[in-house]
DNA sequence: TAATTCCTTGTACGGTCGTTCTAGTAATAC
DNA sequence: GTATTACTAGAACGACCGTACAAGGAATTA
């Protein structure tokens, strides 16, 4: 009374495969058909392994914010404070090479404000993630207020650089104006902790 | 040897609905027969009036664009100083009424990222007109070097407190963090013109 | 009045979409 | 070996899409 076990693994395979078509063409050739045939396999399959393709949109987009999150932390990571944790994050984002991936993240943006639920959500637990860590980075004697404040201003203005760097791709121009928020962000911090602990 | 002459009017009716129903159901429901359904009208007509899809996309997103610019120069208008005009481009983008036009207008953003053309066009006249009107209120004896950092600055900004306002409806949260630039921003204005002429 | 052009409509075509059905093959448990 | 189940594939369905075609009424000029 028992038959062949599932395979977890191709499941997680073909996911992958799906992401990486996914940041590369975006949405508008994200169907059964366009997927199945750049993955090698049937649409039959695609069903089978993610039954409807809101579905496996829900599964692309959770592993995108996995990525993305990882990405996040592991920039923000044990920087010492606030400003220095904006300059990895905006150094990390500015990288040409996760420009796909970002290009993919603010087309969802684009969906959630449309297409509310499905995209929202995603685009909920990304941004919270982000204050997360940033917040954290303030340390913890900051004034929560001041520090939900700061994290929301720090993500909302590289959003914006990031945005108008993936629109225009004039990198020097949009790297002058992200240099004068870091300099505004280093130059409020130094007062605070004037010769700061290792 | 001649016929009934066009009526441009009829066009431009046609037009203005059409935009109203982009705004407020955005691209996911932009095809011919749902907008011709609203609008009362059939799809054949809606072909005659704007030949292609592509087309009549073309010119929604036209109109928007003049609507956008009308508005954003209205506000920045005859403020004193940066500061002030970027308040007011806050002010007004930050009004709910508004929210329907800039979902849309992001929703632009998403599409220009994967489908560059057509809709990439549009956002770089955007920011064109907003960069413009940000530069001119700075005055005419800023480096235009400095002039244009901080005109990308300000509107990179507003944009992602903006697109976090859309996306959260947090309002209390983002215009904190709205505050705090804006106070960054009036506070480096000050030293340089303490008694400034009115 | 007659001719011409605009405006509008209904219908239909080819294409893609998501999904379902049917069926065959491979791998595991009994 | 047999039964059960996962995996894969092909074909087909209904729905929607953008567009083209044929045709009729309305408005203007000659």
């Amino acid at each position: 009374m028992a038959g062949r076990p599932v395979n977890h693994q191709r499941r997680a395979e073909l996911l992958d495969a799906a992401v990486d078509y996914a940041v590369e063409h975006g949405f508008a050739e994200l169907s059964w058909r366009p997927v199945a045939c750049a993955l090698g396999v049937s649409t039959t399959t695609l069903v089978h392994h993610f039954g409807t393709k809101e579905q496996m949109l829900e599964v692309i987009l959770g592993r995108l914010r996995e990525r993305t999150f990882a990405a996040t932390s592991e920039a923000v990571g044990d920087q010492p404070d606030l400003a220095a944790a904006a300059r990895a994050v905006w150094t990390r984002t500015s990288d040409p090479r996760q420009w796909a991936e970002f290009r993919l993240f603010f087309a969802v943006y684009g969906r959630a404000l449309q297409a509310p639920r499905q995209f929202a959500e995603f685009l909920e637990r990304v941004v919270a993630d982000w204050m997360r860590s940033l917040v954290e980075a303030q340390g913890p004697d900051t004034d929560p207020a001041v520090a939900t404040r700061t994290a929301t201003l720090v993500i909302a203005t590289i959003r914006g650089l990031l945005l108008d760097l993936l629109t225009t791709g004039d990198r020097d121009r949009v790297q002058d104006a992200a240099e004068t928020f870091l300099a505004t962000l280093e130059h409020k911090a130094r007062p605070q902790r004037d010769a700061r602990p290792r």
